[in-house]
DNA sequence: CGGAGGGTTGAGATTCATCAACGCGTGTGG
DNA sequence: CCACACGCGTTGATGAATCTCAACCCTCCG
C-alpha cells in the first residue's frame, strides 16, 4: 500500500491531493512509483510523450524549454511538495518541456492513465487539477509580463516579494530557495546581471548575504507590488500600504 | 432559451462546449449574457474580481497585463470562437489580466458561479476546462521560451509556422489575423522591429504584402520548427522534413 | 483637400549579454 | 597540514541588439 511520506501529509500536503477522501487518494497512489535521481538528471525530455505527473518528495527540480543551441528557459522551479506535468498530460501530443533534477532528488510518478481516469471519477480531483494548472498559468503570465515590461530590478523585486509573502509578512528575512544561477535564469536574466541587481537592492534597504535576504522593514518590497499581488498582502487595507510606491506614484 | 449563433455550432464549436450533451449545454447557457463593445473597451480590469468566462462571438479581443507606466504585455489574442478567463476563475483572488476588445466586438459572458458549479456537475465539462487551460498554458510556455532564447526573427517565424499549420499545410498563403502592432506586442517586440523582421523574412522565401503572407514552398518555415510543434506537421515522417534546418543542423 | 491612423525607415541611445579575470569556500589528495 | 582544483559567484570592459524617437509614406475618409 502506497503511502505518502509523513512530511507531506500535514499542512504541506500537495494541492493535488487536497480534500480527497482517503479512498480516492489510495486509488490514485496505487500505481505510483518513486524514483531517485542524481543532480541534473533529465526525467522528461522535451518532445517525448509524457508518462505521468511528478511529485517532488526530496530535492529540487525544474521544468524548462531548450533550443538546439543549448540555451535554456526555465518555466518553473519546484521544491518539495510541488508537482509538475499535470497540464502537459492534457495537451495532446509531445511534451513542450523537459523536467530536470537540480539536486539529488526523490520524486513520485503517478501514471498518466491513472490521472486521466481519476479526473473523470472524482470531480474534486478534477477541481484540484484545474486549480493547479490555473495557478501555473498565472505564474506564466507573470513571467511573460516580467520579460516584456519589467526591468531586471523589478523582476528580482517581484520575486523577492513573492518569497517574502510566502515566508509571512512578519518575517523580515527569507532565503533563496535555489542557486542564484538558477533563479537568474528563471527570471530571464544572466547570473551576472542578477548579481549586479542584488547590489542595487541594497540601496533599497534589502541586504543580501549569500542566500539570505534581509529587509529593513516590511515595506521595503512594496515598490514591486502588483494590482493582483496586493490581494495576498495582509496589510493591503492598512494605512501603511498607502505609502507603497504603487499607491503614491499615482 | 439561449442559443449559440449558428456559426459556432458546427466544426468551429468552441472547445468549451465540445462533447457536451444538449442538456448540459443549455444549463450552461441559461444565465449567459451577450454584450456589444466598441474597440479598445476594457471588459475586465486587471485587479478586479473576475465575473465569468468570455466567449468571442464577433470581433477581436486580447488579454494583457499592464504596469503603472502604461506599458502592456499581451498574453493572448482571441478570435471568434475563442474563450478567456476560464483559468482566472479558478485562481483565488483578483484577475491578473485585463480583457480588452481590439475591434468592435460581441461577446458572451457566462457567470463564474455557473462555470464553477458545472465543473462539479459534468465531468466532461471539467475535462474541457482542463484541456483549455492546459492549452493556454502551453502557449504561455512558448511565449516565455520565445522571449528568453529566441531572436525576433525566430519569434515571428514560429508565429508564422503556427498560422501556416492552422491554415493547413497545403496552403502556401495565410493572413495575419491581427494588426501588425498587435502581433508585435504579443511577440514581445516593437512594431518597428516587427517591420524590420518582415524584411528579413523575404530573404527566406516568405513574401509579405500588407497582411498576406506567401511562402515559396511548404518548407520555408521549417527553420522555425520545434520538437513539440513537429508533431502537428503532416509531413514529419516524410523525407522532405529531413531537409528542415532542425534536422540537418544536428 | 486635409487630417488621422497604421506602417515603414533611419539615426542614435541604452541596456543587457558576453567574455574574461578574479575571489572565495570547499573538498580532495599528497 | 598544506596545495590545489573546482564550482559558484562577483566584477569590469566591451559590444551587439533592440528600443526610442523622429520623420516620412500611404490609405482611408470626412
Amino acid at each position: 500500500m502506497h503511502k505518502l511520506p509523513p512530511q507531506l501529509l500535514g499542512s504541506k500536503r500537495p494541492q493535488l491531493f487536497s480534500g480527497l477522501t482517503e479512498a480516492s487518494l489510495q486509488k490514485l497512489l496505487t500505481y505510483a512509483v518513486t524514483q531517485e535521481h542524481g543532480p541534473n538528471h533529465i526525467l522528461v525530455q522535451q518532445g517525448d510523450i509524457p508518462d505521468g505527473v511528478y511529485l517532488v518528495l526530496e530535492g529540487e527540480v525544474r521544468t524548462l524549454r531548450s533550443n538546439e543551441g543549448g540555451e535554456e528557459a526555465s518555466i518553473r522551479l519546484l521544491e518539495v511538495g510541488d508537482t509538475c506535468m499535470e497540464a502537459v498530460l492534457f495537451m495532446s501530443g509531445p511534451s513542450p518541456i523537459s523536467v530536470q533534477s537540480l539536486t539529488q532528488s526523490r520524486v513520485m510518478m503517478i501514471p498518466a492513465r491513472i490521472i486521466k481516469q481519476h479526473v473523470l471519477d472524482d470531480s474534486h480531483f478534477a477541481l484540484n487539477i484545474i486549480s493547479i494548472v490555473s495557478h501555473h498559468y498565472r505564474n506564466a503570465m507573470h513571467q511573460i509580463d516580467a520579460m516584456n515590461i519589467k526591468t531586471p530590478l523589478q523582476r528580482v523585486g517581484y520575486y523577492f516579494l513573492e518569497k517574502h509573502l510566502e515566508a509571512g509578512h512578519d518575517s523580515l528575512e527569507f532565503t533563496l530557495p535555489f542557486r542564484k544561477q538558477t533563479v537568474a535564469n528563471y527570471l530571464g536574466i544572466t547570473a551576472e546581471t542578477f548579481s549586479r541587481v542584488l547590489k542595487q537592492m541594497r540601496d533599497l534597504g534589502i541586504s543580501v548575504e549569500n542566500d539570505t535576504i534581509r529587509m529593513k522593514d516590511a515595506f521595503s518590497l512594496c515598490h514591486f507590488c502588483d494590482s493582483d499581488t496586493e490581494a495576498l498582502c495582509d496589510r493591503k487595507d492598512k494605512d501603511n500600504c498607502k505609502h507603497c510606491i504603487m499607491h503614491s506614484k499615482g
